[in-house]
DNA sequence: CGCCTTTTTCAAAGCGCTTTGATGGTCTGC
DNA sequence: GCAGACCATCAAAGCGCTTTGAAAAAGGCG
């Protein structure tokens, strides 16, 4: 059934229907009711691309995944990050696109999101330290918002991030009180923009408390658990291992937890972990007393402010770019304790 | 740009410079390639919404994901699996829409889903034993493929689907192999098909050898970390612990091998341990020597099997219900070995 | 009761594309 | 040299909706 259709049906005129259905003043509430009736009876859904088309607005919201050929991995917050979106653009009629876009085809890609229309607005995820996306982006004149930010741009656009440096300054900062010496950092990849503030806050702690960062405890790569069980199982092999270790996510934390375990020592007790933790719905690390002690700071939700922001910038394009820092909890779990003494 | 100015600046006709873009043989060639040089000069891309009304295709398919408020998890698949049928859908010129639909609502949203007229089709996951959606989606006409199976729906319809039974009955055969016969299942919710079946292929392993399922080494739940470290833990906490586990994810495996750890028992000599492995990128299970011996079926590949399906099946309407059932690879690993002398 | 204002409804244009049916132009073949 | 067959191009209708500008109906007031 079509507006036409139940115009006809009704009596009326497709301009009465219509504006009956949007709500518009000019229409009597006795007719609008009868309208209202006869559309749920006849389970009447206006078609969306002919609505687009007569108001140039998509009603959809695209996400940009960038998914490299090289480490062909989805990081796994995506999926947490986009059931908060997508609640937000549920309740506001929106609908969600998702275009996972190769390292190549970036520009001509975008383009054609604009150019064929069918998004309104952009999330970007993933920005590297140096992101050519942004700029390209603002040029092309699309509302978008940046899941993080790119720190050696000088652009300003939107983003909404989690405080990274501070959260890694912190929990390396806790460890130091602990009496922690030697701590090592296993990262994210450090072209991503976030992994690279999050060793930034690492150093600020260790050089705050006159400490220098060992190269030997540095690993960055793709935060699987392999990641954190081969770098802990290097460590523990190498002459001076460290008496604790911060890593950048859950996964990683597990796989330096396995490691621990195969050589016999105690998590908490002769190794202290402090992980990142995006509170994803299948790793929760949410016990009376968590496992893991951690940063946390719930990707979902992130999503959740990330599609308010970018609608409340659809609505008023006027507004400027915004900005929205959330700060990580550090939470207590079983994963640290105080420097064994040696 | 638009189709208008385009041919206004090329001084012909819109239908002119349409068909030389579409690729229609009523053009002379050395029309076609001026059209399309100005085309991409001008970045111009057809408008989707406009296209999609005048051709009645939206040239999108969707992505429906059900999310129950009560366990609120995304299952950790779909973000592999979307990263399959992302290719597929870029390659042929379609967008990716996703729709998480909480449990109340999903008749009204896919109702919507069709009127609005967004989607050319649809991709279901998370089928559950009966599953009032698909004769629901029959009934709506729109072209469909299931991930996974309804066992106790008698329609036809189109599927992908894991042999999960056969997988898990010859997981459980190889451990029984192997000498074990107090062998434990931790699997996903039972309500959901897979897991049914996963449960089933165990028990006629088992019954298949003379043994009888132990309740008390039966699990299920949602396939976290956590369940599987409390399964474990209950299970050695117990008079007789199993020799074996099976688990239905990698990520449950985790969780009992940390509970292995922790209890001073080695995986594959104390208890063996096979797992399905959906081959996700955070959680690979590939050195030369695996990790775990699992039942490995990489659930990327369903995402672009599934997708090629989907769009054959709106080529081709009238090619009925399509089916197609992949097997899974056993793969040996570390983490098996014969049971243990008691 | 008639004039003016307000309310309610409508016809028609337009969004950007595809596609049908028509129209000149250019070749063939006799 | 001309009928018939193609070729290349075009004008216009239509996809389903919103929205403008106009008209009809209803209400208010002296």
């Amino acid at each position: 059934m079509n507006l036409k259709q139940l115009a006809e049906h009704l009596g009326l005129s497709q301009t009465t229907v219509s504006r009956a259905l949007n709500g518009y003043p000019e229409v009597r509430e006795a007719t609008r009711l009868r309208v209202q009736e006869a559309a749920r009876l006849h389970n009447y859904t206006p078609n969306a691309r002919a609505k687009g088309l007569a108001t140039g607005r998509a009603m959809s919201i695209g996400h940009v995944i960038p998914v490299s050929k090289k480490h062909e991995m989805v990081n796994p917050v995506f999926a947490d990050f986009i059931t908060g979106s997508s609640e937000v653009y549920t309740r506001a009629g929106y609908d969600l696109v998702i275009s996972l876009v190769e390292d190549g085809a970036q520009e001509q890609r975008y383009r054609d999101l604009r150019a064929k229309g069918n998004v309104d607005g952009l999330i970007v995820h993933g920005p590297q330290r140096v992101d050519s996306r942004i700029d390209f982006l603002a040029d092309l004149g699309i509302p978008f918002v940046v899941h993080g930010r790119a720190s050696d741009m000088t652009a300003d656009y939107s983003w909404i991030d989690m405080n990274n440096r501070r959260a890694f300054r912190r929990a390396t900062q806790f460890l130091i009180d602990l009496g922690h010496r030697r701590i090592a950092l296993i990262n994210g990849i450090e072209a991503m923009d976030f992994a690279y503030r999050r060793r930034e806050g690492y150093r600020a702690a260790l050089e705050n408390a006159g400490l220098t960062p060992d190269p030997a405890l540095l690993f960055s790569g793709e935060m699987t658990e392999e990641l954190g069980y081969n770098a802990m199982r290097q460590m523990l092999a190498a002459p001076a291992p460290p008496t604790a270790v911060v890593t950048s996510s859950i996964v990683t934390a597990i796989g330096v937890r396995h490691a621990l375990d195969e050589a016999g020592l105690v998590m908490g007790r002769d190794v202290s972990l402090v992980s990142h933790d995006d509170d994803l719905s299948y790793l929760r690390n949410r016990a009376a007393v968590p496992v893991f002690t951690a940063t946390r700071s719930p990707v979902r939700s992130h999503g959740a402010l990330a599609a308010e922001m970018l609608l409340e910038l659809i609505a008023d394009p006027g507004s400027g770019p915004r900005h929205r820092m959330l700060e990580a909890e550090l939470i207590i779990g079983r994963s640290t304790g105080p420097a064994p003494q040696s």
